[in-house]
DNA sequence: TTGTAAGCGTTATCAT
DNA sequence: ATGATAACGCTTACAA
C-alpha cells in the first residue's frame, strides 16, 4: 500500500502538503493541489486511518453497543444508527454484550481503546454504578433504558406510560386477570412493571401473577408455561420484550389456548412475525428508525461539545392493535 | 489514561521491558515482571490498541461483512463468529452492505485500513469480479454464497442439493404445481434455483412460475401474491430465503388461501416465526453454528499461513418437516 | 536480563 | 503556499 510519503514523493511536494490536501486545507495553490490528487489517484492511495487515530486520537468511528443482537428491537435501531453515521462518513461497530456486565465493560474498554468518537449504548441495570467512569471519558448516549442520573443523554420510550397505557387497553376489553412477564436485565422490565400495575391500580385490579426473567424466548416459554399452569390461570399475558412474546406465544400454542377468547397477549416491538401469526399479535410499537437516528444525532452533538447539558429525549410508542387482545365475542 | 511510559517510569524500568511483560516474553526477572505488573494495575493502564496495531501493522480484531443484518441466518452466524474470535482474543466488527456492491467495496476498504486480521464476507454475486483483488491484500473466508474460483476458503451449504431435497420433499408429498421464489442478489439463489429445476425435471415435473427478487420480505410478498394470482395457480411455493418465506406467508394470509391444503409453502433457515404461525413451516436448516465456527477457525488458519490450499467446506441442511408441506389429507 | 532508539503513517506547529 | 519536524504510543532490533 502506498503511504503519503509515496504519494508526497510522486507529487513531488512535502508530506504536509499531501496531508493538508486531504483536510481540505485552505492555501493550496489549485495547481499543486492537482498535482497531489493525480498522484494519489496514481497510486491508488488511501490515507492509513490507524495512523491518523493515533495521531488525531480520535476517529471517524462510533461504537454501539446493544445486550442482544438477536431481538429484531437493536437490529432495527443498528440499521438507523448506521445510516445516520454514515451520512456523516462514520462508521459503525457494533458489538453484542448478551445483558452481561462483563461484556459491557470489555466492549467499552475496546471501543474506548479504538478511540471511537462515542457510543450509543444500551445498558444493564448493573451498569448504573459504572456510568460516571465511562460518562467522563466517552461521549455516550444512552438508548432504550433509563439510567439514574442527570448526566446521560437518553433516547427512549417513556416506558411506564407506554406499559401503562398498553395494559389499559386490555382492561377496556374485558380482561381482568392480567398476568406480567418482564425482563430482569434492564430497567425498561422495571419501568414496564411499573406501567403495568398502574393501569392495575387505577381499575381496582391486581396482576394475575408477575415473573422477572431473562429477556429470552426461552425463559419467557417457560414463565408463561408456569402462568398457563397456576390455578386461577390469568385471562390475559402482557410481555415487556418481543422475544418474551414469542416465548409466551409459543406457551399458549403448546398449551392449546385459545388466544385471546382464553387468554390474550400483549407485547412490545414490531417484528416480522407479530403480523404472520394467527392471531396477530398486538403490540406497542417503538419507532425505532427516529430512536436510532435521534441517538446519532445526539452523540455527534455530545461529540462536539463535551459538557453541553445533556438532553433526554423521551419517545411515545404507537398502540398497534391486533386480535390477540381485542374483547372476545 | 497512562501510557507506557508512565508505568515504565512508575515501575523504574524502560518502555521496552513493560512491553515485554505485556507480550509474556521470556527472560523477565520476575521481580521485574511483579514491579511492572504493580504499576499497571495501579495506574490502571491498558495498552493503545492504536499505537499496537500501527507498529504491529495487524489487530486483534476481525470483519464480518453481511449482506442483510435484518436476516436471522446472519446475526446468528454473527454470534457463532464472536463466540469463536473471542475465545481467540479477537473482536469481532460486524458490517452491513444491504447486497449493494458500493458497499461491500467500501466496507472491505475500511476494515482493510483497519488492519483486521482477516474478513468473513457474504459477498453478492457481482462480487467475483473483485475478488481476486482483496483476496490477496487480506485473508479472506466467504460464506454462504458460492464463489467461482479455487482461490477461495469458502463454508457454505451444498445449496443445490438441499434445495433438491426440500423440492423432492414437496414433490413426494403430492405437490405437482410448483412455484419458487429466489434471491437475485447471490449466487446462492441461482444455486438452489438450479437444485430445484433439477429435482423438477427428475419427476418430469416444470415450474408453475419463478420469481429472482431481491431477497426481502416486501419483494417476496409481492412475487408471492402475483404467483397466486396468475391463471393455473401454483399448489406450494418454495422459497430460498426466509425474508422471502415471511414474504409468500403474509401474502398467502392476505388471499386467505389454505396452507398447505391448497397451497403449501417451504423455505431455508430456522426462525424464530417459522414454528409459531399456523401451520408451522417446513425449512431446511442451516447449521449456523457450524458455519460461524468453521468460518472463524479457517479465518485463522489462513491468518497464520497466507499461502495455504484453499478449503471448500460444503455442509449439510436439516430438513425440518412441519405442517405447511405435508400431504393434505 | 534490560535499555536505547528507530520507526509504524499520520497531523500540526513552527518556520520560511 | 509550502516544508521540516516533532509527536501520537507502541514494538522490536540491536546493544550492553
Amino acid at each position: 500500500m502506498a503511504n503519503i510519503k509515496d504519494v508526497a514523493m510522486a507529487a513531488g511536494v512535502s508530506t504536509a502538503t499531501v496531508s493538508r490536501v486531504l483536510a481540505n486545507h485552505v492555501s493550496i495553490k489549485p495547481e499543486t493541489r492537482a498535482r497531489v490528487l493525480d498522484a494519489i489517484a496514481k497510486l491508488n492511495y488511501r490515507p492509513n486511518l490507524i495512523a491518523r487515530s493515533l495521531r488525531a486520537q480520535k476517529s471517524a468511528k462510533i461504537g454501539l453497543v446493544v445486550s442482544d443482537i438477536r431481538n429484531p428491537f437493536f437490529t432495527a435501531i443498528g440499521r438507523a444508527v448506521e445510516d445516520a453515521a454514515y451520512a456523516q462518513g462514520y462508521s459503525v461497530l457494533m458489538c453484542n454484550t448478551d445483558e452481561n456486565p462483563d461484556k459491557e465493560e470489555l466492549y467499552l474498554n475496546v471501543l474506548h481503546d479504538e478511540n471511537v468518537a462515542g457510543v450509543i449504548f444500551s445498558p444493564t441495570q448493573q451498569f448504573g454504578a459504572s456510568f460516571h467512569n465511562y460518562h467522563s471519558k466517552i461521549p455516550m448516549v444512552i438508548i432504550d433504558r433509563y439510567l439514574e442520573t442527570d448526566k446521560a443523554d437518553l433516547v427512549l420510550l417513556d416506558n411506564a406510560s407506554a406499559a401503562h397505557e398498553l395494559t389499559t387497553h386490555l382492561i377496556q376489553n374485558g380482561f381482568r386477570r392480567i398476568a406480567g412477564l418482564f425482563g430482569d436485565a434492564s430497567a425498561t422490565g422495571r419501568d414496564r412493571h411499573q406501567g403495568f400495575l398502574q393501569a392495575l391500580r387505577e381499575h381496582g385490579l391486581q396482576d394475575a401473577g408477575v415473573h422477572f426473567v431473562s429477556p429470552r424466548i426461552q425463559p419467557g416459554y417457560e414463565a408463561a408455561l408456569a402462568l398457563l399452569e397456576q390455578k386461577n390461570r390469568p385471562d390475559a399475558i402482557f410481555t415487556s420484550n418481543s422475544l418474551l412474546t414469542a416465548g409466551a406465544f409459543k406457551a399458549l400454542r403448546a398449551k392449546q389456548v385459545a388466544v385471546p377468547s382464553e387468554v390474550a397477549l400483549v407485547g412490545f416491538d414490531e417484528t416480522t412475525w407479530g403480523q404472520l401469526v394467527d392471531p396477530p399479535i398486538t403490540v406497542m410499537a417503538q419507532p425505532t428508525g427516529e430512536i436510532g437516528k435521534i441517538a446519532t444525532e445526539l452523540l455527534f452533538q455530545r461529540i462536539q461539545e463535551p459538557h453541553r447539558p445533556s438532553t433526554k429525549v423521551i419517545l411515545k410508542g404507537e398502540l398497534m392493535q391486533a386480535a390477540s387482545s381485542l374483547k372476545p365475542k
